[in-house]
DNA sequence: TTTGAAAGATCAACTTT
DNA sequence: AAAGTTGATCTTTCAAA
């Protein structure tokens, strides 16, 4: 990875509907090894994925919020049914297994407080092992990137 | 928005790369009516944008810390300027004002604790208005989307 | 829904460093 | 050799029939 590549994922990171000709003109190349630098770096991963954001207050999805979740004890079984369970709540758009005073770090996208109240009786608070959730409630979302700083 | 433009959302938020071709079939649809649709939701802004994302170790930033900030007080001078320094730091790729008892969540990328150290004493402590900084680090990432629940 | 011109993606052969 | 340029071909986009 050269600093030509570092070009070409800052403007794919922000846009990756660029043309390959885009590109090229933007960093004094051509269409060719634009494209073949892009395939090298989808194909050793570096370029994970390519994906759509929506607007999530237009898709009725306004409410925001974090969760600190401190499981009864760490073991392997606990944490594992725990990762299990979370991957397949699609409100769960993040979990993070953190050091410090908690264990996990939640972050939960969904329509409204009522949605929100029935997604932590029923959905989250029941998962085995779980002792203790903090609720954090985003007002204002200041800042929200995709982008990784290269 | 109908079932359908749903149909279509759940797709590209997944990939964006798809083609109109691919997507018809996918709903049983022809490609123009696919293309009105991805057009009239561009255009109304229910699609944002679309991002390549990358493979954070492989671009050589592994270190993901939150950050709960509290300030010394709450006037809107001291959130605007606070929110205005954060937009301009790379390392910040979220940046939350939330209710409870800290005043701002945010997500930090870096590449390594030493680079966070410096981050954290020369770039976030010395914004005007910051109390008090709490850290907790990301040991596993156990699920992180961009995908919102439809 | 179908069609077709324009634009973009992909790749082979050639050129430069 | 490694990386870039040119140009030819195939695919997709997108608007009009």
């Amino acid at each position: 990875m050269d600093n030509t590549d570092i070009k070409i994922l800052k403007l794919l990171q922000k846009n990756a509907q660029m043309t390959y000709k885009e590109i090229a003109e933007e960093i004094n190349l051509t269409q060719t090894p634009v494209f073949d630098r892009i395939k090298r770096m989808e194909k050793s991963g570096v370029i994970d994925k390519y994906v759509t954001i929506l607007n999530r207050k237009k898709v009725g999805n306004s409410l925001t919020v974090f969760n600190q979740v401190t499981m009864i004890k760490q073991t392997l079984e606990i944490s594992q049914k725990f990762d299990e369970a979370v991957a397949k709540l699609p409100e769960v758009v993040e979990c993070h297994f953190v050091s410090g005073g908690f264990d996990y770090l939640l972050k939960i996208i969904v329509p409204d407080m009522e949605t929100y109240h029935k997604f932590h009786q029923l959905k989250l608070s029941v998962i085995p092992g779980v002792s203790l959730i903090n609720s954090y409630f985003v007002m204002s979302e200041v800042k929200n990137t995709t982008e990784i700083p290269l």
